[in-house]
DNA sequence: CCGGCGCGTGTTGACGTGAACACTACGACC
DNA sequence: GGTCGTAGTGTTCACGTCAACACGCGCCGG
């Protein structure tokens, strides 16, 4: 800055001015620091500028692994909506799903220079870990089953099984098999409990679950098993990958869908619409997830301290070839 | 920091040498800084700490969108090895492909506490946008068609391609159809040529080329018309997505793959190996791609200026069920 | 003709950290 | 017993920026 300055003739306060867009500054003098700027490459110090003002204008996201799908999305809404606001998002992977990886992550976040952090890993992995949250850092978690004192954002589970197994049972199906996530999952039990509760209001058989870990092979070993039994006309998978798996697991079987089996799943991944047959799936929107938290977070940091607002973001049924009536 | 050295009635200095575990402080000095620094809830400014050191030990990532397969992961591996190397991640969106958007990201990335980037969107991107990459700031460009002077990494899409179509040629396939990416991507570019100079080499006849823009959608129309030709029995996708679109037509269409058509994909996403029939497909190493470049940018950061290194990534053919021979 | 006001610009200092240097106390060695 | 080295700690200062205040000049009204 003091090269710009020396250059243009100018002291430094005018070039900050200058950098700032300051309206008073006289246009001759705001032209050449701009020119003195491009000729030497200035740009202004990040560090510097975040010290002087006390705001790192900058998120952290702390994220487990990019690879599944519901997280790349809302990740992706995120960085959207933080970029448009004007803050940077400081990207903060969990290295081993393990509490020493966990705690690591959280010290590095201590070192960083963001102004609030969101957390997209699920919860039961922060009360595994026993971490302490920084203190004066706004939180926000997406996950509902958080039971911290931070904002928390999540797509509505329990609404959205209840939509896939109520469209089940509506095309006539006795009662719906379930493909669930991973046991300790908090989301994967909220969506259970939604399939659960709605077989419960229709007085209809809870089958056992399925447990499979969110891929495509669990949601296959799960499928081989549910062909085997003719007596399964309707499955509900907790997401669509493992409804693909289950999907495959049936062509192989020589099961037909719809016409003996229907199958749903969870997320309406872009994919779903090209399946064979293509997937009626709950749709859930990753990008009002990702802006509500961003949103939640940036209040939260204004206002010096967080605030609990629990917001969910509520499911759409998308239909599509994979159901059909019962032995329709 | 002077509050937790007053409350450890020590001198700063000497609360920042604890806090870098330097050795030449006494333990039990050691344990009151620790005991002071816990109870104020004392975390060390990022950006003091920046200003002062001159380095940020932060890399940016310039992105377009994550929805797409390939550059998540790659992402997922760069965040990873950075980490590693105890660098933060900044995620910067290119949130609209204009050159206006991406001028707006690369003024932001001025202003972002980083020490180097790496740029994950195509080069003819920058090309038309006609940005100007800021002067000593190191880069890394993933795309294998970029024509600055900076170091390059890439999966070798050149090979990737000719391995799909030699596998075709080797089943006895006559010729090999081919549902490209969009005209003005690079890698979409390389695999074509590949494609092409295979085709050439075993002196085959070159069939026109359906562009598609890599999604499912898109591979799904090329494949309805390439469903209606009986004289194809061997289709190359230039991505996995779109490859489904394609077995999604065939089977519309009642062609039976592989038997009657054999379709192979590349990328090799997670599910590809649960379609129906699983798919046969080029896996690009993501992981490798993501470690080269941020090596290859920390190399450039250390040594203070970029130097052109270009390392390509190899390909690997898997082959599952949706290929076979002609006729077979 | 003088006081005051507003605009454009310069000067000073502080944000939190850590390198460089200064200093003390104490043990080892000749 | 004096000299030197070393371990532990404190003091000073600069990193780049920008808010706060200070200054000078021209213009206006009284």
């Amino acid at each position: 800055m003091a090269d710009v300055a020396a250059l243009a003739g100018v002291s430094g306060q005018t070039v900050s001015r200058v950098a700032n867009n300051r309206t008073n500054v006289d246009a001759t003098t705001r032209a050449r620091v701009r020119a003195a700027m491009r000729e030497l490459g200035y740009r202004p110090n990040g560090a510097a500028r975040a010290l002087r003002s006390g705001a790192f204008h900058g998120i952290g996201v702390i994220v487990f692994e990019l690879s599944t799908f519901g997280t790349t999305r809302t990740l992706d809404a995120i960085a959207t909506a933080a970029t448009e606001r004007g803050y940077a998002v400081n990207l903060m992977p969990v290295l081993d799903i393990n509490q020493r990886a966990v705690t690591a992550a959280f010290n590095r976040l201590s070192a960083q220079a963001v102004d609030g952090v969101i957390i997209l890993i699920e919860a039961y992995l922060l009360d595994e870990a026993g971490v302490q949250l920084p203190h004066g850092l706004p939180v926000v978690v997406v996950d509902s089953s958080a039971h911290y004192d931070y904002p928390v954002v999540d797509t509505d589970q329990f609404q959205g099984a209840g939509q896939a197994t109520g469209h089940l049972l509506d095309l006539g199906h006795r009662t719906v098999w379930h493909v669930g996530g991973p046991v300790t999952s908090y989301p994967a039990a909220h969506r259970r409990r939604g399939w659960e509760q709605t077989l419960f209001d229709h007085r209809r058989e809870v089958p056992p679950v399925l447990f499979g870990d969110w891929t495509a092979p669990s949601g296959y070993e799960a499928g081989r098993r549910l062909a085997a039994d003719p007596a399964v006309t309707a499955i509900f998978a907790a997401n669509d990958q493992m409804a693909l798996g289950v999907l495959r697991a049936l062509h192989e079987a020589g099961r037909a869908v719809p016409g003996e089996v229907s199958v749903v799943g969870f997320d309406d991944m872009e994919e779903s619409a090209h399946f064979w047959p293509p997937l009626t799936t709950i749709r859930q929107s990753f990008s009002a997830l990702g802006q509500h938290s961003v949103e939640s977070l940036l209040e939260a940091i204004a206002a010096g301290g967080p605030q609990p607002a629990p917001i969910s973001v509520p499911t759409q049924l998308i239909v599509r070839a994979s159901t059909g009536h019962k032995n329709g």
